[in-house]
DNA sequence: GTAGGGTTAG
């Protein structure tokens, strides 16, 4: 409980001190670390369950692949494969549609593909899964037409199937399918964009060059971009150029949203050979500020001054 | 029966 209100770290405590352990609660903590993006801590109490002697069943198991998506770690994957067609644990959907994203996200799509087809009942689990894979692995056609099948089965796209769906478009450089498709989105599914298809757009564009498209989308969409977007479009204007002036504002962002990254300081750099910003450091230093960090000399931020204020 | 799975961006 403790786990899904989002406080994972009491969730720990209330587990560590419990004294009987089941396979639920087990499954539970291990599910917690996932959904709070801590793989590794995942994976040790699997290893603390597995030295309890505790049998893990195809909860912990989805869970369990999961963290192999996350951590690329395709042999332990294959292992869980291999432990579930030797056990008698039964793969449903949600196993089976686990062990794609799994294979996937790994590189191994083939493999991906053949359980998805065998697959007897597939929910929108299994088919974002396995659009999204397919994009993400150079075979942004197939996703494509994958997405159109899921629709003429009756499955309603929701807002990660579009995620996957934009995003294929946008590596493709299909532009006008895109936009026919975030379109769709609102018009038709009625799905509120989230960050993340703002982010798929931008990218859309900016990669096909179209730098005006994409700045309009940065700067009408609802939210603040992130540093994500920012970075894309920086680049996008970098590789393509515009006869519109570059938006020294964006670079500022970047610093004050992520002042602790290194790369974004590099970024900054060569952005002020493009637009002549950066003469008199303000924003380094506005940037710096408040997070203790403290330029001694030229490049020395970088070092380790960050504890020295 | 309890607990669980899917997304993007240089």
């Amino acid at each position: 409980m403790y786990a899904a209100c989002g406080d994972i770290g009491f969730a720990g405590q209330v587990f560590d001190e419990m004294t009987e352990r089941d396979v639920v609660s087990w499954s539970s903590m291990i599910a917690a670390y996932v959904t709070s993006k801590q793989p590794l801590n995942a994976l040790s109490v699997f290893l603390d369950m597995k030295q309890a002697k505790e049998k893990p069943n195809s909860v912990t198991l989805v869970s369990l692949l999961s963290v192999c998506s996350h951590l690329v770690k395709i042999k332990m994957g294959e292992s869980i494969h291999s432990y579930i067609l030797t056990s008698d644990i039964k793969l449903d959907v949600s196993l089976a549609t686990a062990l794609i994203g799994m294979y996937a996200t790994c590189g191994y799509i083939e493999k991906a593909l053949l359980i998805f087809n065998s697959m007897n009942n597939r929910n929108l689990q299994s088919w974002t899964i396995m659009i999204s894979g397919l994009a993400e692995n150079g075979h942004g056609e197939e996703a494509i037409s994958l997405f159109y099948k899921m629709e003429d089965l009756g499955f309603t796209p929701d807002t990660i199937s579009f995620s996957g769906i934009l995003s294929a478009c946008s590596h493709l450089g299909l532009v006008e399918k895109g936009q026919r498709l975030f379109d769709q989105m609102v018009n038709l599914y009625k799905i509120q964009p989230t960050m993340e298809h703002y982010g798929c757009m931008a990218d859309m564009f900016g990669r096909a060059g179209m730098i005006e498209e994409a700045y309009h989308v940065l700067k009408t969409m609802p939210m603040e971009p992130n540093s994500i977007i920012l970075r894309s479009f920086i680049s996008a204007y970098k590789n393509h150029g515009s006869r519109v002036s570059f938006d020294d504002n964006l670079v500022k962002l970047l610093l004050k949203i992520e002042p602790d990254l290194g790369s974004n300081y590099v970024i900054s750099a060569n952005m002020s050979s493009v637009s002549g910003y950066w003469r008199e450091e303000d924003d380094v230093r506005a940037a710096m500020k408040g997070k203790g960090l403290k330029k001694v000399t030229g490049h020395s931020w970088l070092q380790d001054n960050r504890h020295s204020s």
